[in-house]
RNA sequence: GGCCCCAUGGUGUAACCGGUUAACACGCAGCCCUCUCAAGGCUGAGAGCGGGGGUUCGAGUCCCCCUGGGGCUACCA
């Protein structure tokens, strides 16, 4: 299905101004840092990453950002792949499987990026300098306490030939820095339109530490260029980043890729999403039960829409209907009860068999010595019988634990159904029925009703004290479903119980 | 402070190049279905499009200003 063209789909075109799109495949590509787990934001991200490659029969590139060795950690690498997988966002490059473009990692790219850095110094694009991190910062302060723009005064761009060769031969650490062009840069966002900025903005930047260290802007130029990137797609908090590496591309004569900067999620309060507006780990969702189905569904709709009414995707809809040019420009709050809404809308769309595989784990956790839950044919049934209920895995055992393990009424509500005048008469009545039935799950239900119709009770006087004297509760799933489930044997036990 | 981005009901979004009573979904209320609870169906309340100026016969949609929120401003990523 094609979509119209809108307005917005239209900016997709301006493409054409840069030079590595048309022709070459789409490659794109999510870069996490492994410094904590992944959330929400980073995992939209990736999504749209995803679907866009997908979409396009493109290549989805995953490379871990961990040059700040202090905060990367493997366990954390581990849980972002572990998260992305159980997403089924899978990467044709990338740590794991490789490719032609590796290392992934950048922490394993040093050699490329001082290669790359001592190119630019060479080209005279950057330049060591030798400025005591203290005096900068010194300069830095005084600048910002008079109220001026606290750019790098260019001290060691005056230095000659001679004395850099000599200091450097002197052993002196230094710092190579960007020289910035004298002109404005200009950026068409696929998301955020025309975006400029004046020259004067922006200092010389350090591109390499003085300790050999690179830095993420300088990296993220090189790597993104090595690895062949044609669309960059990342959080709206790199969107001013984008005017250093505008000027880095530039002096490196590398070709420009597309850029399509996605805004934030925020919290209940708009603020920036975090922790104490509740769930943001990715993982932590997986463990509470929901479906990656129902996450990525939702995640798409968080900023994106096909501009019709459609909420409820599946990923092949997704991959079909996805576009750049129709993610939305504004912050989007993340509501954890509409995505548990639509998490329970995908769970009422899958089979029983399937709901049984996936709850099966969650149920015997609960009760570890129940042995019917290690029956496939008692798991579907339970399954059929919670799959109205639940809007994530997790609440199974809280849903079925009246009825796997019966109980005394729970209330006075509960209590009265039970002194309904007759009720012992139509237990046994319908005990009678029960024992002549092929156990199916229609038998049941004619078995209520015959059992109704000697006793001369209906409605809630007929399913009440059943359900009550079943389960202890006068709420919960559909009757004959609950018998299904238990199996004759239990239903006489229950209703024998004096 | 400087620079950049954003702004439709409580929330997510829709409203094609400006042109019907601003639509859909979540949530909320009610009704129907029903043994109950859900699910499902239906109905309703809820925004006049952050505010103010323009442009125009006509603006949520274009322009300007303001306000609010966010981001960047580092030898963090």
């Amino acid at each position: 299905m094609r979509s119209r063209v809108g307005k917005r789909d239209r900016a997709n075109l301006h493409g054409g101004e840069h030079h590595l799109t048309m022709s070459a495949k789409i490659r794109v590509r999510f870069a996490p840092s492994p410094t904590g787990y992944l959330h929400v934001g980073g995992a939209r991200t990736a999504l749209f990453n995803w679907l866009f490659a997908r979409q396009n029969g493109g290549v989805f590139v995953l490379r871990i950002e961990d040059t700040d060795l202090d905060r990367s950690t493997a366990e954390s690498e581990e849980g972002l792949l572990r998260d992305l997988r159980w997403l089924g966002l899978d990467w044709d490059e990338g740590p794991g499987i490789g490719g032609p473009h590796g290392p992934y990692r950048q922490s394993q790219r040093l050699e490329i990026y001082k290669k790359a850095a001592h190119l630019l110094v060479e080209k005279g694009r950057a330049y060591p300098c030798f400025c005591p991190e203290e005096i900068l910062e010194a300069k830095r302060r005084k600048a910002e306490a008079e109220g001026l723009p606290h750019h790098y005064d260019g001290t060691c761009k005056r230095l000659s030939r001679e004395e850099v060769k000599r200091r450097i031969a002197s052993g002196e650490q230094y710092a190579v820095r960007m020289t910035v062009p004298r002109k404005d840069a200009v950026l068409e966002d696929l998301i955020r339109g025309h975006v400029e900025w004046k020259a004067e903005t922006l200092g010389d930047f350090i591109i390499m530490r003085s300790n050999g260290m690179p830095v993420y802007n300088f990296c993220v130029v090189v790597d993104d260029s090595d690895m062949e990137i044609t669309h960059v797609i990342r959080g709206d908090d790199h969107l001013t980043n984008t005017h250093r590496q505008l000027i880095i591309y530039e002096a490196m004569e590398k070709p420009l890729p597309l850029f399509a900067h996605v805004s934030m999620i925020l919290g209940s309060d708009k603020t920036k999403l975090s922790k104490r507006h509740g769930t943001t780990s990715v993982g932590q969702y997986a463990i509470d039960g929901y479906l990656p189905e129902g996450m990525v569904n939702f995640l798409a709709l968080l900023g994106w829409s096909e501009g019709n009414d459609k909420e409820l995707y599946t990923r092949d809809e997704l991959v079909a209907g996805f576009s750049l040019g129709r993610i939305g420009k504004s912050a989007a709050v993340f509501d954890p009860v509409k995505l548990s809404w639509m998490n329970g809308t995908h769970i009422r769309q899958l089979s029983p068999e399937r709901l049984a595989e996936l709850v099966a784990p969650v149920l015997r956790q609960a009760w570890p010595q129940d042995q019917r839950l290690s029956d496939p044919a008692f798991l579907s049934k339970a399954a059929l019988l919670l799959q109205n209920h639940l809007e994530v895995l997790k609440e199974a055992p809280t849903l079925l634990a009246t009825t796997l393990q019966g109980g005394p009424p729970e209330n006075d509500e509960a209590a009265a159904a039970l002194k309904f005048p007759g009720v012992d008469a139509l237990y046994a009545a319908f005990l009678d029925e029960l024992g002549r039935i092929e156990w199916k799950r229609e038998a049941i239900n004619e078995a209520l009703k015959a059992a109704g119709k000697k006793t001369s009770m209906k409605g809630k006087g007929l399913f009440m004290p059943i359900r009550v004297k079943l389960t202890g509760n006068c709420h919960g799933p559909d009757l004959g479903l609950i018998i299904d489930l238990l199996g004759l044997e239990e239903v006489r036990r229950r209703l024998e119980l004096v």
